[in-house]
DNA sequence: CGCCCATTTGAGTTTAATCAAAAAACGTGG
DNA sequence: CCACGTTTTTTGATTAAACTCAAATGGGCG
């Protein structure tokens, strides 16, 4: 098994053959949930942190009356807040999109793992940050793009997320989402998401059919979104500082 | 000089006399800001932490064409990502609306810390666990809510959060943005936020004038913003952990 | 085959944006 | 303390983007 994780990390930094085992070894207690089931509920107590190993989810919140926003997606790879049990309440759901096979994370393996392996904690703090910066360009695409652009840049970022994983095949990768998720996700509604794909496909910015999302020209759909890809932090960031691992 | 940070951290977990002495030595670097000056640019590297001692601030994202997104706000007692200096290059900018008083933490001085003060280390992960919710919930409020909403749900935020630093009088406190920062904030026009406000005030949800809100009735502006408080997680949430501390 | 879910299409409405300009508030220097 | 320039707020008229409601079509799967 691969363990998607580690080469994502690798955009970060460099990392041993001894960082790669206990980064393997972190996948004791497997679990696995259901298309469409909740993997943690909303007022639940986190008491590990998840890593996602297999499948796509989503993070999302409801409103009283229904509305509902999905502020994040995790696909392989992914993992949730590195402290999430410091908090006595889960304010948000994770809910499984696909079939989802992850890790639980036990707190003090988490704790005992960041005291001894400072260049793999490190990665993990550059994950947790890239996850911090993936959130507030949501808060930008939802306030300050157009529909079609905002659709646009979820794709550009998903592709991208996926590529780096290893998770796309040429310019074609996986993609589960039905139109009403990304409408969730999106904050429009199912009916403009669906009016809007149809004028992406006409103009082939995306190929998309079969849970399948084929991107013909990555510079086109950049340039449709106002994607810039800086804050993925994909560029060998970790570079400045292996003088000190 | 009360350190807000103090305060606020006080609510997740008790600090003892030395750990409070720790948290004050964090201000040996102070820099002032003027009202309008970036206090970081896009691009830049990442020194240090800030840790926002007096005045506001906007951390902002702007795309090519010039539109602008308002992703989160600095109030006194804030500290910025606690690993930013593990990136590169910063993906957003930080500018000051009001005159800024900050302390930039050298990283070697929080890595320190974080090694021998394993309860002000905690109380510090909550606080950027804190920042990844507020950050969720901004998309949640882009998203799914109406102009009044979002606006009433920002009023209830930033109410809640300055009186869990003991900067709210009564039901008042300093309210120093614009409207233009406001839209900028809710991914609206100012024309409409300053039509929003029209209405909130007609139907007494807020008094909003000269740089400061009083709020005759927070119950009512929660519900106008369909606000939940959770996301804050404000209720000595750590509690559950003091066992081992 | 038939059911369920997801997608697609149409018609009409609403919310918020745009464009333009006036009024008010603020800050600063004389 | 007032005059003046600047920024912020306010208002009006019109337009555009996205929503709502409703129904039909298509796909996948047991």
């Amino acid at each position: 098994m691969p363990h998607h994780l580690i080469r994502k990390l690798e955009h970060f930094t460099r990392l041993s053959d001894d960082d790669k085992a206990v980064l393997l070894g972190l996948t004791r207690k497997v679990r696995l949930f259901e298309a469409g089931t909740d993997i943690i509920q909303e007022g639940a107590s986190p008491e590990h942190v998840n890593l996602f190993l297999d499948g796509w989810a989503s993070r999302y919140k409801q409103l009283e009356d229904g509305r509902r926003q999905i502020v994040s997606f995790f696909v392989p790879g992914d993992l949730c807040d590195l402290h999430i049990f410091i908090l006595r309440e889960m304010d948000h759901a994770i809910a499984a999109i696909t079939p989802v096979r992850l890790a639980q994370i036990p707190r003090e393996v988490l704790l005992d793992l960041m005291d001894r392996h400072p260049r793999i904690t490190r990665a993990l703090w550059w994950e947790t940050l890239v996850n911090a910066a993936i959130q507030r360009e949501w808060t930008v695409n939802l306030g300050r793009r157009t529909a079609l652009e905002r659709l646009a840049h979820l794709f550009c970022e998903l592709f991208i997320r996926l590529r780096a994983t290893g998770l796309t095949d040429g310019n074609t990768c996986a993609f589960p989402i039905t139109q009403l998720d990304l409408a969730d996700a999106t904050g429009l509604t199912s009916v403009h998401v669906n009016r809007t794909l149809k004028e992406m496909r006409a103009s082939g910015l995306i190929i998309l059919k079969g849970r399948q999302l084929t991107v013909p020209d990555l510079a086109a759909l950049r340039k449709a979104g106002l994607f810039n890809p800086n804050y993925l932090h994909l560029e060998r960031d970790g570079a400045h500082l292996s003088a000190n691992a």
